[in-house]
DNA sequence: GCCGCCTTGGGATTCGATTCACAAGCGCAC
DNA sequence: GTGCGCTTGTGAATCGAATCCCAAGGCGGC
């Protein structure tokens, strides 16, 4: 796992310094940015690490570590100025891009997902609904007719997407995907329980929502189990999924 | 965090030592899991970590090192044993519990969620679907029909529901866990975009698919900055993911 | 304009997870 | 039965994230 190793910093001499984010910071920059949203509708216009950390559930110090991966940005003595703040994270996170999102698979769950309005709320628009059944192609879901996944590269193309949501079956998730790499697509949200494969440039993202209980049963399990002993077990305040990010060209 | 200090393991002495298994490591298991079956049905009698490794989309040494945590049941030279391999993750994970799950929020995520097969086939039963409008209660959705969630307290009685999945609006969901909380469910899988407060015992999973887009997000656009200077960028094959699991009392 | 309070930023440390590397052990061939 | 090749299991080393802690810095009160 090799990420931008030490000399690159220095070689991207022009620009501002270019900080690595961690991976861990990553994942929480989308929850403070959700938690400042909710802020400025409040009519905050200034918050400290500390009312952040306990809105976003997690503590002050890794707010503060993880704000400063960002640039100092804070007032000493004062806190964050949230609309700063928010125009800062978006522009990490890229949200202020317009991402065209293609959503493949219009059975339950890509049905939930296109009317899921947290998407669009957050720059990603949706700008295609494919599917290969053809009983499906045509009918409306979200405003959006279905099309046709044949039309897949064209619509790539003409439609500018990067990103493409997959939520077709388990078993057709791998054949799709290389259709998805074909047409050009180069980051997946993958819903389907199966591990894809794809060239290292293609980025995937899972989400398991299996797995997601199966964690909690773990969790819920072995806090029956260590009651039986007389026992109290504090579980970890921040669990990593089995989600992954693949490689990069 | 405190998880099972060391004089725990000595004190349980009748039963076989208490593994502390790591919080990484219970988030890949149902991985494996999900590979196994998968393999036991195309007639795998055994696997070697090698090729669990590459079905699971992790490296080798990892799935050594997740495995022994639950004891060592691998044969040198051979491998592991498909079936009592997920006989003993089946058994940690609690999926031989046969767990009733209400699914609370029955729009358009519940109803997926409610039709999706990968929570049955997993050992979760969906034993309530529940919705406060009086307009849904009584359809049905996916052969079941939907409650209303003032039978809340009754259903979580008499079904034994242990976990809730919370599909409602990100404005009502901190109202309706109160209310799962107060009629005794422990365990609670939160979509809802939002950090909901429950008491320290009950334990909190939230999944944020807005989330996972933002992370996607972020690399795909860092990925191209990295191309725009010329530079090759590899981006870590694991990325830690926007949840949590909170505390046990 | 100075002082004291508050909050950030970040170096140092601790903790946990990943990777490395190899000895131990098993089965098969002969 | 002996030896060889393969694969596990696990200490040791490394890497990355979380936490601790406090000096630096801004602001409001006086």
């Amino acid at each position: 796992m090799t990420v931008e190793r030490g000399g690159l910093a220095s070689r991207v001499s022009g620009e501002r310094t270019r900080r690595k984010i961690p991976e861990a910071t990553v994942a929480r920059l989308p929850v403070y940015f959700r938690v400042l949203l909710a802020s400025v509708e409040h009519k905050t216009t200034t918050i400290s690490s500390d009312r952040l950390a306990e809105l976003a559930g997690v503590n002050a110090a890794k707010v503060r570590k993880d704000l400063s991966y960002l640039g100092s940005y804070g007032t000493r003595g004062v806190g964050y100025d949230v609309e700063f703040l928010l125009y800062q994270i978006s522009q990490e996170l890229g949200l202020t891009n317009d991402w065209a999102v293609a959503i493949v698979g219009i059975g339950n769950l890509g049905q939930a997902l296109a009317n899921y309005g947290g998407f669009s709320a957050r720059g990603f628009r949706i700008a295609a609904l494919l599917d290969s059944d053809p009983a499906k192609v045509g009918t409306m879901v979200a405003d959006r007719p279905i099309e046709h996944l044949d039309e897949l590269d064209r619509i790539v193309h003409e439609r500018a997407v990067a990103i493409a949501v997959l939520a077709v079956p388990a078993p057709a998730s791998q054949s799709v995907a290389d259709r998805l790499v074909r047409a050009g697509v180069t980051s997946i949200l993958n819903f389907a329980p199966t591990v894809l494969s794809v060239p290292a440039e293609v980025l995937v993202r899972d989400v398991d929502l299996a797995i997601e209980l199966q964690i909690l049963s773990f969790y819920h399990r072995r806090r029956l189990d260590s009651f039986a002993v007389g026992t109290t077990v504090a579980v970890g305040t921040s669990v990593s999924v089995g989600t992954t990010v693949e490689a990069v060209g």
